[in-house]
DNA sequence: GTTCAAGTTTAGCATTGGCTAAACCTATTG
DNA sequence: CAATAGGTTTAGCCAATGCTAAACTTGAAC
């Protein structure tokens, strides 16, 4: 029945390319937290549970919950009942995160996307970008803009 | 402490990508699955689990739990110890996936970015990008290509 | 200084998507 | 046609991420 494959080196990346998808996913709640934080904290003064909740559109014990999970990573800070807090990882990530997000929305603009779409769009891709894409994607906006 | 947000309408719209990327999630696992049971039908006449298991480096028990679920959803049927066969919805969703697939791995090459890396990326990529995106990505490739 | 609304946390549940180990078919081989 | 190897399924576990409802703080208003 099956005849043979023929390009024998392709299964392993592929199944590559799936881990890291798979790796890619739990990393992301935590950079949407921070980033999302982040911006909280820059915009407003500080950041509550249930702003974040408001504007990720989740439950609030569901961020309560997760932000448990944060702090046992190390990237926030929080006493109960108190607003929330970046570590230096968290500000760290935040900062990376919010650097690839503008890329990638600039990015998308760029090639004509609607400004809805192109933030829609970005808040997903972003998490999926390669640094070597990500440099692409930084090269195309600056041969554009000159 | 908190002054007040500017742009009012701003979080209502986050919460919408975000709501939109979780329920992504849901459904790209099934888009993987499909895309590649139908390379394999495609490539060697058939799909067992193993091989689905194989190429995207899981346990066969993830393989058996998942097709459960995606069979109570209609995409695919299969009887004990048999290989793996799509249905009609099955199919539309794999050719879906695959076109948009090949669009988006076909634009990041023509970024520039070396295919192994196009590889990887497009993976993550493609369950993130809208119709309108995927148009735009198509118009580059076309116009560049002319 | 009480009271009360709003914000926060806890408790308890469900689903998804992973895993390993053990049991179970199937089909090839001798 | 019996044995066996390899593919498949079952059982049972775990962690992450979501929810609702109930309990509990906090701080502002009176």
């Amino acid at each position: 029945m099956p005849q043979r494959a023929k390009k024998p080196g392709t299964a392993k990346i592929r199944s590559a390319a799936f881990r890291r998808i798979r790796a890619d996913h739990s990393s992301e709640l935590a950079e949407d937290y921070v980033e999302l934080i982040a911006d909280l904290i820059d915009e407003k003064g500080e950041a509550r549970g249930t702003e974040v909740a408001l504007r990720l559109g989740v439950a609030n014990a569901t961020v309560v919950k997760t932000l448990k999970r944060l702090q046992d990573g190390g990237l926030v800070t929080q006493e109960p009942y108190r607003s929330i807090f970046l570590t230096g990882d968290g500000w760290k990530m935040a900062d990376d995160g919010r650097r690839k997000h503008k890329i990638v929305e600039a990015f998308l603009l760029a090639l004509g996307i609607s400004e809805e779409t192109a933030r829609m769009d970005s808040e997903g891709i972003e998490h999926h970008v390669s640094d070597e894409t990500l440099k692409a994607m930084a090269r195309f906006l600056a041969r554009k803009g000159s």
